[in-house]
DNA sequence: AGTGGACTATTGGCTAGGCCACTGATCCAT
DNA sequence: ATGGATCAGTGGCCTAGCCAATAGTCCACT
């Protein structure tokens, strides 16, 4: 194989199926035309021969479609759109990060912080040792000029095995992907990461003192300092 | 058209679609033969057979599946499972364990009173509405000696929804089963019941009084009741 | 040995064309 | 007016088939 260099090749080249495309044409089209609730689609036969596609394909779109609750297909009738998507078309610029942004500081406000009272009264010398190694890491990369996302991403990982509840450890994973994006973007915010760093440390402390109430203190201050860079971010838009 | 009267005819009559009790069969089906992430369904061809419908109903079906998130199909490959399905990986951590009820009672003092505390800065009319229903409801479940496990879930669904988080309602859903388990065992306890509810009104003051704090405080309390009864279960066994 | 190409079986992607079932409007007989 | 029949339009689903991607195998060439 060949050495290396293979590590940032373009991309593992992003396949589409049809109808997701077929999909994203339709809900472009719905925007564009400014169709509202209750308007109808034309029907399966026309629409497939306008995009270009056989009936089957569209067919598999509208079911797309109708999961994630944008369109109705009523038999015999038509399809019809429903409120899902008309309701946000001014929100549609923002939609991917911004909509989400709160929510998930939200729960991580609730999750984290209680993680890290429970991580105060149960944490082990190993727990500990990880967080220690979690700072350090990110101490190096702050001066390598690096952001520190992993180094970020490892602490909060470490604190939440302090924590030792695999339910919500679980949980936290779940949420893992959402979280990452915010995240990136909170330590892209130029000094943030120092500020992040200085965060975590108060939040180790607290652990290690086996303080509670002081442990979410941190940790609530920490999430909420993620959250208003995160509006920060939006009003920059 | 007819004047009225078909106002409450028992159902519009739930017309399923093919696809959608296809992709139930294959949901279940694969639940009953407890397969996991990175498991592999039949071929399309062999499956559609199978089920006894044509290839392009089960596709689909597969569609709606992938929508979902709960597999992913490869061209060329087959179709593989991801972990969105099995009941949530969530409640499988757990189901694990013996002594789970503590963790879920971590759980929901995490979610539920951040839930509550947002449910007091965002409830609008008809959450509180949903509120007080729920509240009736569980007097009048109490008054006729039954337990009222609906009316508390009820009670917990309308604070969840008035907190007006589509991520952490999510969640909640999430561990439901779980909690659910907990909230029977719970009411069972003789005279709790009557506790509960007082917690509840508790709540719900708070969140009509829009004290973002003291909903959360109340919430906390009431989850540690129920905590309380838990424990004393535990040592009963 | 190891590399790289060709081949092949398997599997999904998509199309074409067709018949059936449902819906709603129209029209007619009562 | 009411109720029934009819009909055009629309989605539901199927059959049959070819195309395209994948992964494994084998073999020739280095």
């Amino acid at each position: 194989m060949t050495p290396k260099a293979s590590a940032e090749l373009p991309t593992p080249l992003a396949r589409t199926r049809l109808y997701e495309q077929v999909a994203e044409q339709i809900t472009t089209w719905i925007r564009q035309n400014g169709l509202k609730t209750g308007d109808r689609l034309p029907p399966e036969r026309e629409l497939a021969a306008r995009l270009g596609v056989s009936r089957a394909t569209l067919s598999q779109a509208l079911v797309a479609l109708e999961v994630v609750g944008v369109v109705v297909v009523r038999h015999g009738d038509g399809t019809v759109l429903t409120g899902k998507l008309s309701e946000s078309r001014i929100v549609e610029a923002i939609r991917a990060h911004a909509d989400r942004m709160p929510e998930i500081i939200d729960i991580r406000d609730a999750l984290e912080t209680k993680i890290a009272a429970l991580a105060a009264q149960r944490r082990t010398e190993d727990d500990l040792r990880a967080i220690d190694a979690a700072l350090d890491t990110m101490e190096a990369a702050i001066t390598h000029g690096d952001r520190g996302v992993d180094a970020d991403e490892q602490f909060h990982a470490a604190v939440t095995a302090a924590a030792h509840s695999d339910l919500l450890a679980q949980t936290m994973r779940e949420i893992a992907s959402l979280v990452r994006e915010s995240r990136i973007e909170s330590l892209s915010q130029p000094g943030r990461p120092r500020n992040s760093l200085n965060g975590h440390r108060a939040i180790a402390e607290a652990i290690r003192a086996g303080k509670p109430e002081a442990a979410a203190d941190a940790m609530h201050a920490h999430v909420e300092m993620v959250s208003d860079v995160a509006l920060l971010r939006d009003e920059e838009q």
